[in-house]
DNA sequence: AACCCTATTGATCGGATGATCTATTAATTG
DNA sequence: CAATTAATAGATCATCCGATCAATAGGGTT
């Protein structure tokens, strides 16, 4: 069964100015597979991408040496930053309420995964195996839900202290959302930050928080 | 970015020997079949799958038609009887405690999908955009999850009553495993049975259940 | 041992695919 | 406004892919 070729490829943009500043026509070019690439994989056709952004499908060996130099440069685009610096700091400054840390972490978290591109691309590179994968999953585990743990075990009862297991579950629930959403393509609520608050409240309520 | 060729379609088998019964064959090539695209994906080439099978490419279209029609046996093959026409009645058969009732399913039910196989041939068939996957969540959620919703708010306190998609909550969390561990092919607990376990009992005691 | 049926093979076809190369076109510069 | 040069299009190549088909050979029957 080939790739839906059906219409996936087609371009709407009416016709091409030609001749763009090199830099905007590689950005132009990485925006466009990056949907692209999201929609019908990373085996997806140069012609396809090229007739999507209404260029030859030569000209993308222009800028990026083969097709592997592309895919290299969507995941650089996607995953870019897609970890804020930030997070680890606010998630363990104890001055504000741990739900509230959880819940805005969560919020601004779902928001940037929940996202079209991002949810299948990362989908697709980790059924290829991608490393990129494992090592995301790996920092996530170190820099955020490591740190997650520490701060519940501080705040809760003895006898009921959570296990990574326990935050990997939390986590799950969550991005489960946008894997329905996204991936299987079924209904979600408009806003998942009422079950996202849900899930927190009994997770922390299990731990005596809250 | 090709398919990563390297080994995933090798034959470890040895010389196979010839003519066999069709319909044995037909079930050698159907099982090779899953394996093969569970590994690879479903635009697996047809002869790295006879590669792997240890017979001709030619072969495969004496059984099959087509490719698709291999990848249709396939689907056949991994979905057949997955969701068990008995969990519905068990999940409602208040003689049992619920606690215990949401146990036995997911203990029965991850062992199911936590396979190798079945997760990423699901994930594969659901990025492919295949009506199968939005059938499936449409009748587990139903069939199933609908059922438990009913199970849970007619045991729980009126003021604390759950939503379905506190229902998806329980359910992704622990499917979550089975994505962590087939698809991202990361770490993941042996044994689920105790994450399950803590996540059910954080569940039903946000409800005043347990 | 000779025969027959058919499962299996190997050669091959037309179209697709990643990548290259050359001629043309359009913007920029003097 | 002409010259320069970078951007673009189109033709083309070698390889790969799904699928076809005639030829071959395995193995049971007589």
């Amino acid at each position: 069964m080939d790739q839906i070729t059906s219409d996936l490829g087609a371009a709407p943009e009416p016709a091409e100015r030609r001749r763009l500043p090199p830099e905007e026509r590689r950005r132009q070019i990485v925006e466009g597979a990056v949907t692209f690439f999201a929609d019908v994989g990373l085996d997806g056709k140069t012609r396809d991408l090229a007739k999507r952004l209404g260029i030859t499908q030569s000209l993308l060996f222009n800028y990026f040496a083969n097709k592997a130099e592309i895919i290299e440069a969507v995941y650089a685009h996607v995953y870019l930053d897609r970890l804020s610096e930030d997070w680890p700091r606010r998630l363990t400054d104890r001055s504000v309420p741990l739900r509230e840390r959880l819940l805005t972490f969560y919020s601004e978290y779902s928001e940037l995964i929940f996202e079209y591109e991002w949810m299948r691309i990362f989908m697709f590179s980790g059924l290829a195996g991608a490393a990129l994968n494992r090592r995301y999953l790996d920092h996530m585990g170190t820099v955020i839900l490591l740190p997650l743990l520490e701060e519940i075990r501080a705040e809760a009862l003895q006898e009921v202290s959570p296990e990574m297991e326990d935050i990997w579950n939390l986590h799950g629930g969550i991005v489960y959302i946008g894997i329905r959403r996204h991936i299987y393509q079924v209904p979600t609520p408009e806003d998942p930050n009422r079950a996202i608050e849900r899930a927190v409240d009994r997770f922390l309520q299990s731990f005596g928080l809250v």
